[in-house]
DNA sequence: CGACTGACGGGGT
DNA sequence: GACCCCGCCAGTC
């Protein structure tokens, strides 16, 4: 039952866990690379359920525009702007800066 | 079963 | 450029 949405959820965790540290990618870069362009939202979906999944850093996603939407998601809000940063990644109002230049696309740097 | 709800995104106004 | 609407689809009520 249901196979092909674990395997969505599992893709989805796999993209997340290849990008690279002090880097992010958005929702949608993944939907497209998975082949559900338009079910981004199922992406975040699936993040919701990442807390199962080990080594998934959740904290580098964000969407297209680079605003930490899912932050309220976190243990804390807080959580992930801390996180990033700890990687060196700026966090200003709730937004990546520089997000365009840490972009990580995941069809153009992950073709599998 | 229908309506609503999203860690989204694109397109139109 | 802010705002609204629609498609996406699993889960909840």
């Amino acid at each position: 039952m249901n196979s092909k949405r674990q395997n969505f959820f599992n893709d989805v965790y796999e993209v997340v866990r290849q990008v690279p540290f002090g880097r992010v990618t958005s929702y949608g870069a993944i939907a497209a690379f998975l082949g559900t362009k338009g079910s981004a939202r199922m992406v975040g979906y699936a993040m919701n359920a990442s807390h199962a999944a080990v080594n998934v850093p959740a904290h580098r996603v964000v969407n297209r525009n680079g605003i930490l939407t899912g932050k309220n998601h976190f243990e804390d809000p807080t959580e992930m702007q801390r996180l990033l940063e700890s990687e060196g990644v700026l966090v200003r109002d709730d937004r990546v800066v520089d997000f365009e230049r840490l972009f990580w696309d995941p069809e153009k740097n992950l073709m599998t």
